[in-house]
DNA sequence: ATTATATGATTACAAGTGTAATCTAGTTCG
DNA sequence: CGAACTAGATTACACTTGTAATCATATAAT
């Protein structure tokens, strides 16, 4: 997976909302969040697909863009990147620090234990 | 906190294993992993001074670095900064998906139920 | 005293990024 | 038909980043 920058990454997000998209409802999307000129947020679709995150079809005299990578792998691949740069690659440690800095919720632990849970069930 | 690039933060990383630390003890520390010209480290050495992510002192001819920022503090920054752009904010989508990816070891859960029950004890 | 050495300062330079503006070629309006 | 409008392609441009090389200066060695 090439390297997607913030700004790109926050597109390709907008995208994943809901396709195949035009570009200009990209824009839109976007506009509800960033204050993006719409020749910004073309120039960033160009550059994720020349760095293949994204496709489009023409129809209609206009492209209509779809992902190639899905979220939850994205997502899991940045994550562990950083756990790997910050935390040698163990997730635990990061848990703490949020813990340590008052920013885990009871929604948060709540969540956590439900994970485990399920992870005990399913590798005992 | 200005943003801090990757090869930046190795550099402040081998500070953070001990200081005050001159430019060749922080070669030599990174030696061990990375492969890097002396001429590079320097220069990320410089770049960091001039984020006032780092400083230094002057003495027998030679600079003495310290950090300015702590590690803990920065790892925490990062993590949120990084779980708010992928995850909205809460921790725990983020273990979901290392959950999901088969990516928890039992000592991540050992860890993670010892957290919770310190913070159930403290917050209950 | 002159030269070699070591250290930090300054300069280099291409690729990536944020943030667009301009160019080009169909398409639609008058 | 010609003008205006669209949508994407191409170009722009300063800043950051990775990755050093060169310059300047102060000691150390001869």
């Amino acid at each position: 997976m090439t390297e997607i920058s913030k700004a790109e990454f926050d597109v390709l997000n907008a995208l994943w909302e809901g396709y195949p998209a035009s570009a200009n409802d990209i824009i839109e999307r976007l506009n509800k969040q960033k204050d993006w000129h719409d020749k910004t947020v073309k120039t960033l679709l160009s550059r994720l697909v020349k760095k293949q995150a994204i496709k489009f079809e023409s129809q209609d005299r206009r492209y209509w863009y779809s992902p190639l990578i899905e979220r939850e792998s994205y997502v899991v691949h940045e994550s562990k990147s950083l756990i790997s740069r910050l935390f040698e690659g163990r997730v635990a440690p990061l848990v703490a620090g949020f813990a340590r800095d008052d920013s885990l919720s009871r929604q948060d632990i709540n969540e956590l234990k439900a994970l485990i849970e399920k992870w005990e069930k399913d590798n005992g």
